[in-house]
DNA sequence: TAGAGTAGAGAACGATGGTTCTCTGCGCAA
DNA sequence: TTGCGCAGAGAACCATCGTTCTCTACTCTA
């Protein structure tokens, strides 16, 4: 028999993949337990409902995304970079065949309006991912004002991507940022003048 | 017995509320007839399906967000007004107790993935939101990069706002729209300069 | 080897989904 | 008045949902 952590990993990382592109409702349990190799008796030992176990894919989903983040701004160089960076580690995200747009505004529209464990779990990483580019604005010497600016713009790339399917919808964002970047650091010499 | 018409748009505006308010999956079309007092019978006979139905609720979403960013439009002043009327259109729409973010990335989120229709009914509201930026942007002098730009924002707004339930979201998409135009018109002056 | 405990497969269950059908009753032409 | 046709209400239908239960079979201990 499987270990309990492997059961456990198998579990929430089918429903993911499953929930994401299909959507929560649209996946029954049942799916789960055959594309996971594990049976439904074991599931419900380990998630007392199907509510827990998108709680248990969207935690996943949070660590992903803030080791990803980590990843990304640690790889670049200037405070400034920093932020930036943000948008490249979006960039290579919607590159994936699999992307379909951020899996919180996604289980949040679909059950949200129902669910208050859901929409406080999409909440949190929401207000957590602020908080976060908050930190680098900081780092960067830029006021605070700028971190909800760029946050809407993070937001706004990955819903149009995964609407428009267009990639370079990155781009756009990372344009955006940078001028608002430059903007708040009082550079006001346009673009073409390097930063560092 | 009602007109045709009468019905026809009683089921559209009730599924459209039961739908945005709780995701199209969580509410039956028995629900929907209870609540627009339209048997079932009189429903198939308008919409062949349940997809069609939805679609039904796309277009006329898409008719009402017409008329709202054009009456916000046609009540701004100068061109760049024009544009920064987009956001205050936002701005009055997420006050709105009902406000649970843009039905269409919402509905693209739960079905977009399985039904190539509703998929490309909400592209086309998204490509077509895109163009009328696109139109406003050109009338306002600006150079055509940043009509993606301000879309990005206005996205992001949407769904912070939803999430966040913070109003004051449409603030700083506004703002940060409003730094972007200022930048794209080479006007580097900075805030607090009138730019009529 | 015998027995106890447990895991797995999947049947079962009640609820609910989308969709269709039946039945009742009303309006209207001749 | 009589018969026809259609609208409405909601029962019926079949599939599927989330969840639980049963039964089989295997493993480990004494």
């Amino acid at each position: 028999m499987i270990d309990e952590e492997t059961a456990r990993e198998r579990v929430v990382s089918t429903a993911d993949r499953l929930f994401y592109a299909h959507g929560v409702q649209a996946v029954g349990m049942d799916t789960v337990r055959t594309e996971a190799g594990v049976s439904l008796k074991r599931i419900y030992a380990l998630f007392p409902s199907k509510d827990d176990l998108v709680l248990a894919v969207l935690r996943r989903r949070t660590h992903q995304w803030d080791t990803g983040v980590t990843g990304a701004v640690s790889r670049a160089g200037t405070p400034r970079d920093q932020v930036l960076a943000v948008f490249d580690f979006l960039a290579e995200w919607f590159l994936e065949d699999a992307f379909r747009g951020c899996a919180f505004i996604n289980v949040f529209g679909e059950l949200g309006g129902d669910s208050d464990r859901i929409a406080a779990a999409v909440r949190e990483q929401k207000a957590s991912f602020q908080r976060r580019v908050t930190e680098l604005v900081h780092e960067a010497g830029c006021p605070g004002h700028l971190a909800p600016q760029l946050v809407l713009l993070a937001e706004g790339a990955q819903t149009t991507a995964a609407i428009s399917r267009d990639p370079g919808t990155a781009a756009h964002a990372r344009a955006a940022a940078d001028t608002l970047i430059r903007h708040a650091l009082g550079d006001f010499q346009g673009p073409g003048v390097s930063g560092t």
